[in-house]
DNA sequence: GCGGGTGACTTGAAGCGTCAACTAAGGCCG
DNA sequence: CGGCCTTAGTTGACGCTTCAAGTCACCCGC
């Protein structure tokens, strides 16, 4: 199919293989220590996250999807299986009944309250204070402008 | 627990929210693109691309897995799918029994050899061609700097 | 040269994510 | 107000990853 292949140059190969590197192992790492330390998988933590930020610990499963970046067929086999645990509870909305409002629960909130210590500490020493504070600044940019491509709609 | 959480700062929040979201998404495309044109997984490309690379276009199974980023197991029944599929073949070392090496067919070398095209392309879309030369280099030595955290074994 | 330990995978079951139906409520338009 | 399209979410089946257990092969000491 028409031109020919821009093969990637030396320098350009070894940073897409470190990033790539950085995707597959970076997500295990924060899996783990959520899994070990609270029963929950980084999405499951999002999804409590979520809602404990909102307004009447509550959120319509679409703007749960979005906030967790999830599909919403995820998030709703993960909702079903949190609401099992007794962390959230589901209900349709007054005004639309095709809307379904989930609202975190007073032990999904002790659940979320004692994992965010052990998951902030996590995210800082493998991410936040490896980095000098440049750095950091440098990779949101950078993470921004592949994300930018990546769903152009989506974008800020 | 010892001391008090170290919340994170608006700045870093933002910049681990911008990286949180890449992880969950950059993969997402990445898959999508090579199932569509060439029903492969990116696990299952790099695998078919570390034999390719190699000496006599085969690898033990321990090697592969280190050069794929994935555990053994995962490894083991990928390559099993892939053998039915007639892109690879498996056979015993002769010199130790235990050992299992790897070998991409002719079959293999062709899908693999039509896959890489788009494969490149869209690396080049979504990452490479996204950042200037200065970026791709902040972006690995930031990856290296978190990996070498992330699993200090393997840092070089 | 044989029993116990280690190394290199392989396998099976269980859990999660994705995709493609499917359900059901709202909105629209004649 | 009755049919029809759209929106929001749920469900079931399938495939893949993980985890724990199992299988051989090699090696070491006695």
């Amino acid at each position: 199919m028409g031109s020919e292949t821009r093969w990637l140059e030396a320098d350009e190969l070894a940073a897409w293989k470190s990033l790539s590197t950085l995707l597959f192992k970076l997500p295990g790492v924060l899996d783990y220590q959520l899994q070990r330390d609270s029963a929950l998988s980084h999405f499951e933590y999002l999804v409590l996250a979520g809602l404990s930020e909102s307004p009447e610990r509550s959120l319509r499963m679409s703007d749960l999807a979005g906030f967790a970046n999830g599909s919403l067929s995820r998030l709703s086999h993960v909702v079903k299986r949190l609401e099992q645990r007794g962390f959230v509870s589901r209900r349709p909305a007054e005004d639309d009944g095709r809307i379904t409002v989930a609202t975190i629960t007073d032990a999904g909130y002790d659940v979320l309250v004692a994992a965010a210590p052990g998951h902030v500490a996590t995210v800082r020493e493998y991410v936040v204070d490896t980095l000098t504070p440049a750095q950091l600044a440098e990779l949101k940019t950078i993470a921004d402008q592949i994300l930018a491509k990546v769903d152009p709609d989506k974008a800020c």
